[in-house]
DNA sequence: GTCTATAAATAGATAGAC
DNA sequence: GTCTATCTATTTATAGAC
């Protein structure tokens, strides 16, 4: 049995700094964030934190695959759950339109790194990226088995979802400004784009709509 | 009548500085774009760029406001064109997929700014950004009063439309180095992305299609 | 308008003590 | 595992000559 919480736990020491990381890597992006802000951030000095990353760009990706596993966690159950199809896309819609907007630093990561044209991304993440779409076509797969959804493309399907949800996260902010500047209507908000992104994923999906 | 050029020529320097800026602000981001970079791609001294636009932000200002003419201007004529509303609504889409494939600094521009949430924006570029939604606006009247259109909200359409547009146009990069990596199937053109695009306009917005 | 040279601040990374 | 102190390169910005 381990002994009680000491002064020093590297497990959460560890777990601190990567959070840090992904505020200031989402903040300002990789090549403007700077390590002694993580640092600061996490109550480290710089050096504990090479010690554990060895050099910016390790503890960047380090930071990609944790986000990347966590997303694909998110809506993995929803995939693998007991609904129908057509409730089953709304749910993931729903899932995928929330983790966006609850998670922002996630949001603003993915923003930055489109950006770069993926510039940091190695293999090992490259691969959890690809397994995405599979999740939309598998619910794609059961409608089809189901004979309610009509035969589209999968891919251009979840294209259209996460480009439209990264957006409408993604503006948000300035959604607001120029609400409060009163140059334009006020904010849409997180149940609207969840309702319009389920419609438009239906219109793109079911059968005779 | 003004002499013949001289080496000294304070119009095609400006511009010369103001095309570098966008490169290296849409490759970098604000905050890691470096001014000794700008000034080294418009064969310029920072000395002269400092004498033109006063400081890093101010530069950056003025690469915007060009930027947010030149998408508006490009976008405009369709919109005042001669068409009937379902084809000018596909002549508009095309424009937009178009504009930002081709143009690709834009692109990446709007996506750090995305990120940013608007952190360097100024009153100037929302007022212009605010006029976006209008043009799709126009087109949504126009389709209404020939009574092809439904009643929707073109606010959400333009979303879904630029969302789409930038999003398939900034993952281009990561979309084929994963094809060269054979992780998955080949990389989407421009032709696909418009048809695709198109067929969603139309079935956001025509009656009964 | 255009240049060279440089000031002042800050970056990523490491040495070495504890 | 964790710290302080520091090295070297680079950054934004400006002074001052032409």
């Amino acid at each position: 049995m381990p002994p009680v919480p000491q002064r020093r736990n590297p497990a959460r020491t560890r777990a601190r700094i990567l959070a840090a990381a992904l505020d200031e890597f989402a903040a300002r992006g990789f090549d403007a964030a700077r390590v002694d802000r993580i640092a600061a951030r996490a109550r480290v000095n710089k050096a504990l934190l090479y010690y554990y990353f060895g050099n910016k760009q390790a503890l960047y990706h380090a930071v990609l695959l944790g986000q990347a596993d966590q997303l694909f966690a998110a809506l993995q159950p929803v995939v693998e759950g007991p609904l129908e199809a057509e409730p089953k896309l709304s749910a993931y819609v729903e899932a995928l339109v929330r983790y966006f907007s609850d998670r922002n630093p996630l949001t603003r990561l993915m923003l930055r790194e489109l950006a770069d044209g993926g510039r940091h991304l190695e293999a090992d993440v490259l691969r959890r990226l690809v397994m995405m779409p599979g999740l939309l076509g598998a619910i794609v797969q059961q409608g089809r088995r189901e004979r309610v959804f009509a035969d589209r493309d999968p891919l251009m399907v979840h294209l259209v979802l996460v480009g439209t949800a990264l957006f409408m996260s993604a503006n948000a902010a300035i959604r607001t400004r120029i609400a409060q500047m009163r140059l334009a209507q006020p904010p849409v908000d997180t149940a609207d784009v969840i309702a319009e992104l389920q419609a438009l994923a239906r219109r793109l999906l079911v059968k005779e709509s």
